[in-house]
DNA sequence: TTAGGGTTAG
């Protein structure tokens, strides 16, 4: 009764005051323990039952098995296993046989997770759900919907508890059609009517697909809503930058009676920090200080500083990390982004400094800031310390991307022989660090080189993938390879599968319009299959025709972008310089007061 | 006795 009731203390002495004490006594304990979270305390009981003699019973192996689940305790997990398939206990008791399965998911030892459930002779909804959990709480949202499909293909219902995860997996892959269908499905079956939490989860799967008109509407038509479901919207405002919807939620949220947790909060600072609302910002930061949030919390504290640095307030987000009552690595970070941003390379090299000397050892995330920082000034001597610093932590061999930051930031500085000797070195080879070096070569007007890296890439077996085709088109413009860039476009879909995007496009544009074939240029948006955001590559086609003084051209793409937007200025700008460079200022005029009616209207 | 909703740095 006294652990039940999450009075350990009393429990403890009436258990050791005990004469005789038997396993059920001790389960009792055990399992009070496990249901409040003091895994630790349910794992050293087992170790003191055992001391006097008794042995374990399935039902102490179900209470102890979750506590190793929450602690990631898998070594003992995989000792109590043996223990319980020595005792052949194991498939005999589905409820055990589950709580292994789930042991080893929480553990995160998926395969040992699949396994167990594959060897059960019967297994249930909760063994399937237990492993699903498993995939979806690490971000396999694919294989945690196989095992969905799987798990239906038995005849095997799912429940509540079984959509929770489907739905997280969903949300971490961006299956917005499957979660439709799985909302769908549980819309049919009426299991939102009084389950907040699957409606909370709806929520939170339409909102991280960026599917934020349906997430705003499931939540207004809930028949229950809570801060979860609220702080789930929130979120998903903040994440796709609308601050501004994200605050109106969290007003209307308060309105309804709502008070935040320090999740929401978290959520509300993103939403700050996305659109520069420092004012706001710091009226949440007061609030979190009022409620000494932060001693408990470290990412609020983090959230905090943040939200000073997105703001571009790095100095005040400088001051409240160097005032948390919990600093880590997260907030370092943050703060050297800052810096890194402000383009203070300085500033952000004395943040690792002090960051190290309080004991934080950087991440790879640190190492990726400040070789941005080097490259955006052209620091190639730091560059190279970091680079230093990073191949003595071993961090080379598996972050692709910490190998694509320093072949950048080589490529920035302009010493494109140390990039490309850095990638030929790399035991890793990957098409980002790849592509990093032909953007550096494209970029510097070394086509001719750009092109012999995506020669020597494939010849290494490594496949290019869009943004390589970008960077292979932006050479073929600077040195004016018309042909070659014309076949780069034909063979990245031919050969390579690649569908073409507006920059594929706007690059090959730019190869005609750099050389001065006007027609091609015309032909290359003609073909164009998509009509939005199309204003950049019109006026790229205008300033072609600035270039080479083709009025005629000009006159055709001034008219057709005027169709599509009237609002762009820009275009009237370049069609009163072509006009007033072929000499016809009557023309130039005529623009130049269209222009001015339009800003009018 | 078994499965469970919202959060930070690039």
């Amino acid at each position: 009764m006294y652990a039940k009731c999450g009075a350990f203390q009393k429990a403890r002495q009436v258990l050791d005051d005990l004469p005789v004490r038997d396993v059920v006594t001790w389960s009792s304990l055990i399992a009070g323990y496990t249901y409040y979270g003091h895994a630790t305390e349910a794992l050293d009981c087992l170790d003191q039952m055992r001391e006097e003699g008794l042995s374990p019973d399935p039902l102490t192996y179900a209470f102890v098995l979750k506590a190793c689940g929450t602690t990631k305790a898998l070594d003992k997990g995989k000792r109590l296993h043996d223990e319980i398939v020595e005792k052949g206990l194991h498939g005999k008791d589905l409820v055990l046989s589950n709580c292994l399965v789930d042991m080893y998911a929480k553990c995160g030892a998926l395969s040992a997770a699949q396994e167990v459930l594959e060897e059960l002779p019967e297994r249930d909804v909760v063994s399937w759900s237990s492993l699903i959990s498993g995939y979806a709480g690490v971000g396999h949202g694919e294989k945690a919907l196989h095992l969905f499909e799987q798990m239906q293909h038995e005849g095997i219902l799912p429940t509540s508890v079984t959509y929770l995860s489907v739905l997280k997996a969903c949300a971490s892959i961006g299956a917005l059609d499957k979660g439709k269908e799985i909302h769908d499905e549980i819309a049919r079956r009426g299991l939102l009517v009084n389950d907040v939490a699957l409606g909370s989860a709806v929520v939170d799967m339409y909102a991280k697909c960026g599917a934020l008109p349906k997430a705003q509407q499931v939540l207004d038509e809930l028949p229950a809503r809570n801060i979860v479901s609220w702080t789930a919207l929130i979120g998903g405002y903040a994440h796709q930058g609308q601050g501004e919807q994200a605050l109106r939620c969290f007003e209307q949220m308060q309105c309804e009676g709502h008070s935040p947790t320090a999740v929401t909060l978290v959520c509300v600072l993103t939403a700050c920090g996305t659109i520069a609302a420092v004012d706001q910002g710091e009226r949440i930061h007061n609030v979190i200080a009022r409620l000494g949030l932060l001693e408990t919390n470290t990412l609020l504290g983090n959230a905090l500083v943040g939200m000073y640095v997105k703001c571009g307030a790095v100095a005040k987000a400088q001051q409240v990390l160097e005032g948390l009552p919990v600093q880590d690595v997260v907030s370092w970070n943050a703060l050297i982004t800052g810096w890194m941003q402000l383009g203070e390379a300085e500033q952000a090299f004395k943040c690792l400094d002090h960051m190290q000397r309080k004991g934080f050892t950087p991440t790879s995330v640190t190492f990726l800031c400040l070789l941005k920082a080097c490259g955006n000034i052209g620091a190639v001597d730091k560059g190279e310390q970091v680079h230093d610093e990073i191949i003595r932590q071993g961090l080379l061999e598996d972050d692709a991307f910490l190998a694509m930051a320093v072949v950048e930031m080589y490529a920035k500085c302009g010493a494109l022989l140390k990039a490309r000797q850095v990638v030929d070195e790399l035991s890793i080879e990957h098409v980002v660090s790849w592509n990093a070096l032909i953007a550096g070569y494209a970029q510097k007007g070394q086509g001719e080189e750009a092109l012999d890296c995506f020669a020597s890439m494939q010849a290494k077996g490594i496949l290019p993938d869009a943004e390589t085709f970008v960077y292979i088109l932006k050479a073929c413009g600077t040195v004016g390879l018309i042909e070659n860039a014309q076949e780069y476009f034909v063979t990245m879909k031919s050969k390579f599968g690649i569908k073409p995007d507006l920059e594929h496009y706007s690059y090959l544009l730019d190869v005609f319009g750099r050389a001065g074939h006007l027609d091609k240029a015309v032909k290359v948006i003609q073909k164009i299959p998509f009509s939005d955001n199309l204003s950049a590559v019109w006026s790229a086609l205008l300033d072609a025709c600035h270039k080479w003084g083709d009025v005629n051209v000009g006159k055709w793409a001034f008219e057709q972008v005027r169709q599509l937007d009237r609002s762009d200025t820009t275009v009237y700008d370049i069609m009163g310089k072509i006009y007033a460079a072929a000499g016809m200022q009557h023309d130039a005029e005529n623009v130049r007061s269209m222009q001015r009616k339009n800003s009018v209207v």
